[in-house]
Order: structure tokens, then C-alpha cells, then sequence
DNA sequence: CATGAATGAGTCTTCATTCAT
DNA sequence: AATGAATGAAGACTCATTCAT
């Protein structure tokens, strides 16, 4: 599918209502309003407002896809590098993105929408069997353990990521760090938050501490 | 707040729609008719359908603060040990009353009412203190590390339950296990679940793997 | 129509908040609400929100019946200084029961209800009536002149009154006189409505200026 | 401001009712059906039933605006004469705008909105601001006395109109007038009230009887 | 006698979508 | 290709009144 420069506006300013104020939440009228576009223009270029929640899904989920791939092509990594490497990928664009993240909690949280539900399945499928491909090649060169649950490891990844995403402000002024800008607190909470699951991801994967 | 029984079943119905809805997805209507009352009724009682959601986590959150607390004052177990119960704790709690859980997903997500926030924190809060107390005395006594982490602590354990309870159908299949009873499938999951964050927090607060 | 002491509060209360808000925009509740009684009370006592009105009509009419009787039956005083009591009856009736006065602005304007306009007209008609009584006495003594338009000199008498207290803050405003107390500026206002209404029955009932 | 058509349509219709039954009496279902015109196209057109009043009165007040602005500056008339145009002018204007007269009086009785009674004020500052030049001007050229209360000679003129238009009915059922046509009565009515007030007027501003 | 609980009908407003242009 | 105008349906909420107690 190809967007114009008007249907990616949309597609923008949707996104940002969606996670700011929920699907259901949010009017065609006020996306329309604050992307600058006509009300008609939604239903003109997307048929609904569900489907361009769809349509939202497909473009990022399409963006995604082509980041993680060309990540895990490369083999000058050890396993545990590259699991490394998409543990800080996923926390850098669960930051960035955050809107899109939260949608995707809704959809999940909320499974209202079947087509809706099955493009963010997409994602995790995609993701796990990345994963699932990393897991056994370290399996195979030992040095990952047998028995690993491949669901709940992704499932403490994403779920501890968006946990932090959505407690942010909670974070920050729990540990009194509201004087920081958003850019250095951004930064220091992607390095704890890295550091911290990597090594729960080292007590999952590996037999060492 | 003192609730009669058609102020819960009330409640108890919205916090089913809410969860598979969401909030602005519900309608009074909807709440109404399932719960066989009249829809001025919603109004009559709580006066409006946001103040039904205030009392909705304020009584589901009194329900938990009785438990927790009285779990804590226990003194027959180690520090350790303790951390394992509340862990139990919390995944039968939200494997149990999944749609409240959806429900405090939803809230955090989509932040928009503050007050709702602000009833949603309190658990939060609640739940911090009494798990950094117990962090504490673990640590005066040698048994759990310096430096720990409290909020992503939290954030693992609270993220990775909600992440396999907004997955559980997908976990389900990925696992093939489509056939299994509802019961038997969550017993095995709460179990496995269970294991799991047991290992990882064993890994966050101790030095042994 | 006897009234307890609660139906007179109940009364009361309605009279204030139907010439604040009118009489649809007013509710029962509220009425219910500031006279402290229970909501059922109006329905219970009045049978209806129509029917509290027409009570409150009926009342008030009764009262101002035995005030104006009473002060035609003199012998003591001239037509014109009949005239001119009654005019200053009028002017203080008006501003000391200036809800009532304005309930009977808003029936008249708004002639909705068949009965309760048909209490509002009872008063009018008496007033004419006395008037009218007077006039011919006037005229029959040779001090009043003949061809007097008896319902054009009461409109403006009641008319100058209403529009007068309709329109008291922006008289007080327009003269400058903010800082008065409400007792001071009111007892100035009734003096000078009363000279002013005076001089001008004068001019249309005698032929000297 | 622009109205189109449908606006016009809506509003005379409001106008007409809000006179009829007040504007808490007037539902917006029962303006859209009798203007032939969707419900939603009051909120479309007009914002809320609130806004609406407001552009009704906006409407007609820029209408009397041009007719009285107009009729001040010609010179051919002596102050008293003007003073008596203006009476004549007044008087045609409430019978023929009745309902809009009415809806003046509604919303100065029961002074609830800010913003419409401020509207609704502007008229009453432009016209006596009008008359208080006129009076300047005679009492300057000698022919009116000094010391006149501009306010209170108001009063009397929309007063006594708006009290005769109140109760028309009762007037002509008063004089025995119910055969004649509405027309015949109307010119009938309209010439004997245009004596009676200018007399007044001569009275007040005058010396002479 | 008095009232708390309850309700059907009604309130105004907003919704996503359509359609003629 | 794009949009202003328009609308039926649904939204949350309030209303005056009733009735069992």
C-alpha cells in the first residue's frame, strides 16, 4: 500500500491520539482537525476509521520488519551479542516510538478488533521467530541452555519495556529525577533499562550468573 | 463506601466490559443492559459512567490491600521466601481477576482522567513500599545484593504477568495446547509463570544464579 | 387550602428558584434540595411540579387580596390619594416580593399553561376591578377626567414597576450608585419610581399638568 | 456574521418558540421539527441550543441597529417630535417582533446566562444613549424641562408596551374588541398606546400639561 | 404519614459516515 | 480528486413521577 505525503499526516496525528487518548477515545473529527485535514478526508482515504487503525498497524509494523532483519543477517556476532543487540533495538524503538508501543498494548489488552488484533499479532510472531532462530543456534554452539521458554522470555522483555514506558513519570519522580531534562533522563533510563534485562536475559539463557 | 448487591453487580459487569472494551468503549447502555438494571440507574448510583470507574478500582483496590498487608506482618519466612509469596501472590491475582488487570493496563496507558490515575497509582505505591521494605531486610541481613533496582524490579514482574495475561490465547497456540481444559491450561501457566519470575528475581536480588 | 409549615417552605423555595431560573429551569430536585425536604415530598404534597405552582399562585394571590381590600374600604382619603396609596402599595409590594413579581413576568410572557395564567389573570382582574371603582368615583366627583383607558394606566403602572425591577442592576450601574447599600438604593429607587408614576397618573386622570 | 437560509429559518423558528414556551420549555428536537431541519443541525450550525439564542439575538439586534441609527440623524424633526418617532418606532417594532420582544423580557426576568443577558443589554445602551442625546438636545433649545430620570422614562415606554403586548388577549376581552380581525385590532391597539405613551412623554419631559 | 429506590421518557450533544458537487 | 454540508444513530445524563415500604 502506498501513502501520500496527506495520508501519512493522518496516519501521524492518528497515531499520537490513539496512545494519548485510546481508539475509541479519539474522533475522526479531532484527528482530522489537528492533521490540518479535511473531516471527509478519512473516510475518503482510509474507507473507516477502523481502517486506518489498520492501515496505521500495517506501516509501522512494515517499518519494523525491515530494521530487524537486516539485524540479525550479520554474523559477526555471538548469540548472546546479538540477543544483546535486539534487547537495546526493542528498548530504542519502544522509546522512540512510544505512541505506537502504547497502541499496541490497547489492541492487546483490548482484542476488540479481530483484524486489528492479527496485524499486532504479526509483530510478535515475526519477533519470535527471530528470537526462536537466535535461541537455537546458541543452543546448538552451547552456549545456551536447554529448556528455555521462548514465550515468557519475550514475554518479560516486551512486558517489562512497555511496563517501564507506561510508569515513566512514575519512575522519574519516584526517584526524585524531576529536574532532569527529557533527553538525559531518556538516556539514563534506555541504559539502566538495557543493562537490567540483559542481565535477566543472561540468568535465562546461560547457566552463569 | 458501603455497596449494595446491584451497586456490585453493577461493577462487577463494567469491569468486564471495560476490560474487553476499554473505557470509552463501553456504554451505559451496554453496562445496563448486561447487568439487567435500568440505565439511569448507572447515573443514580454513581452519578456518572467515570465516577463508576473511580468506585470500580477503589473497590477492587480496597480487596487487595487487606491481603497483601496481612501476608507482610507474617514472620516465619525469610526474606526470600517472602519475595516468592507476593510473586504468588500477584500471578494468582491477575490470572484471577484478569479483566482488573486489563483495567489498570488501560488506565496506564491511556493516563487521560488524572483521578483514575491517581486511584490506579495507589496499588502501585502500595505495592512498592511494601516490596522495599521487605528489600530492605533482605539486604540488612545478607541474603539479597546492594543496588537494587526497585521500580524495574516491579516493572518485570508486573509487566511480564500482564504481558502473558494480554497473551494467553496466543500462548496457548504457540504451545499447541488448544486442547487442554481452561483450568488445567492455567494451572500450567500460573506454574510456569511462577518458576520463571521466581528464577528471575532470584537472579535481581541474590548473587548465586 | 390550608398549608403545613413544610409545605409553605417547600413554596418558598420554589418561588425563589422559579424567578431566578424559571420555572423549566428549575427542578423539582433542586427545589426538593435547598428546602431540605426528600424529592417525593413535591409530588406527595403538590402532586405536581404544575400543580406546586399553581399553589404558590393561589397563595401569594390570597395574601395580596386582604391587603388591597382593606385599603379601599377607607373613607378618609380623596380618589387621588387613593390612586396614589395604591400605587406605592404596588411599588412596595413589588420590590419586596420581587420573585413572585417576577414568577408573574414570566407567566404572563410565557402563557403555556392554561390554569396557572388563569391565577395570574384573578389578580389583574381585581386590581382593574378596585381601580376601576375608584376611577368612577373620581370622575363622578368631577376630579378625575372623563375617557380614562383603565388597562393603558395599568400597564404602566405594573409595567414601569416590572421593567424597573427587572432592570435594578443596570439602574444602579447607569447612576453610579455601586457602593450604596441594597436597603439605601432600594429605599431611594421605591421613592423615586413613586414620584415618577405619581406625576403621571396625575397627567392622565386630571387635566391640570 | 453570515446566516444562510436554513440558519434564518432555524432561528425565526427558535425565536418564535423560546417567545412561546420559554427557552428552557423549548427543546432543540421540537425547533429542528417545526424548522423541517435535522436535529444535529442545530449543534452543526449554531454550537448548542445556548449559542443559538445568542445568534438570534445577535441577528435581530444588528437589525434594530441600522432602523434607529437612521432615523436619529434627520434634522427636519424638532426634539419632541423625534422623541415621538422614536415612541412610534418603538411600538411598531414590538408588535410586529413580538415573540422577539418577548424573548427580551424572558431573558431579563430570569437573568441566568451572562453572555445572552449582555446582548440583550447592548439594546437598552444604544437606545438610551440615543434618547439621552435627544433629551440634551431639547433641554438645550429650552423645551424640555431639566432634571428628567432618563432610566425611569425608559422604563415607562418599554414597560407599558411590553406589559400591553403580554396581555393583549386580556385587553381585547377587556373592551369587548374579540370580533374585530387581528389587523383592525392591532392598528386599533397600536395608535391608542401611541397617544397614551407620548402624552406621558410630554408630561415628563414638558412643562406644560 | 413520609420516603428511599427506581424508572421510562426526555434532555442536549457528538459521532462516523455519506453524498452532491 | 477532494470537500462542505448534512444526517441517523448513539452518546451520557437528568427529568418528574411512582411505588413499595
Amino acid at each position: 500500500m502506498d501513502l501520500n505525503d496527506k495520508q501519512i499526516q493522518i496516519i501521524i496525528t492518528a497515531e499520537r491520539l490513539f496512545a494519548e487518548r485510546g481508539f475509541d477515545g479519539t474522533s475522526v473529527r479531532d484527528i482530522a482537525h489537528e492533521a490540518g485535514v479535511n473531516i471527509a478526508m478519512i473516510s475518503y482515504y482510509f474507507g473507516s476509521k477502523e481502517k486506518l487503525m489498520e492501515a496505521l498497524l500495517e506501516w509501522r509494523v512494515g517499518e519494523i520488519k525491515i530494521r530487524v532483519e537486516s539485524l540479525i543477517k550479520d554474523n559477526r556476532y555471538t548469540p548472546l551479542e546479538k540477543v544483546n543487540m535486539l534487547i537495546d533495538e526493542h528498548i530504542d524503538r519502544a522509546m522512540q516510538k512510544q505512541s505506537f508501543h502504547k497502541i499496541m498494548v490497547s489492541v492487546q489488552v483490548t482484542n476488540k478488533n479481530p483484524s486489528i488484533l492479527k496485524a499486532a499479532n504479526k509483530v510478535k510472531v515475526r519477533n519470535a521467530k527471530v528470537i526462536a532462530e537466535l535461541i537455537k543456534d546458541g543452543q546448538k554452539k552451547g552456549v545456551f541452555k536447554k529448556n528455555i521458554d521462548l514465550i515468557l522470555m519475550l514475554n518479560t522483555l516486551v512486558g517489562t519495556v512497555n511496563q517501564n514506558m507506561m510508569s515513566l513519570d512514575y519512575y522519574r519522580e519516584f526517584n526524585g529525577q524531576m529536574d532532569m531534562t527529557d533527553e538525559s533522563f531518556q538516556i539514563v533510563i534506555k541504559k539502566r533499562l538495557s543493562i537490567h534485562i540483559k542481565k535477566l536475559f543472561k540468568a535465562m539463557l546461560t547457566n552463569e550468573s
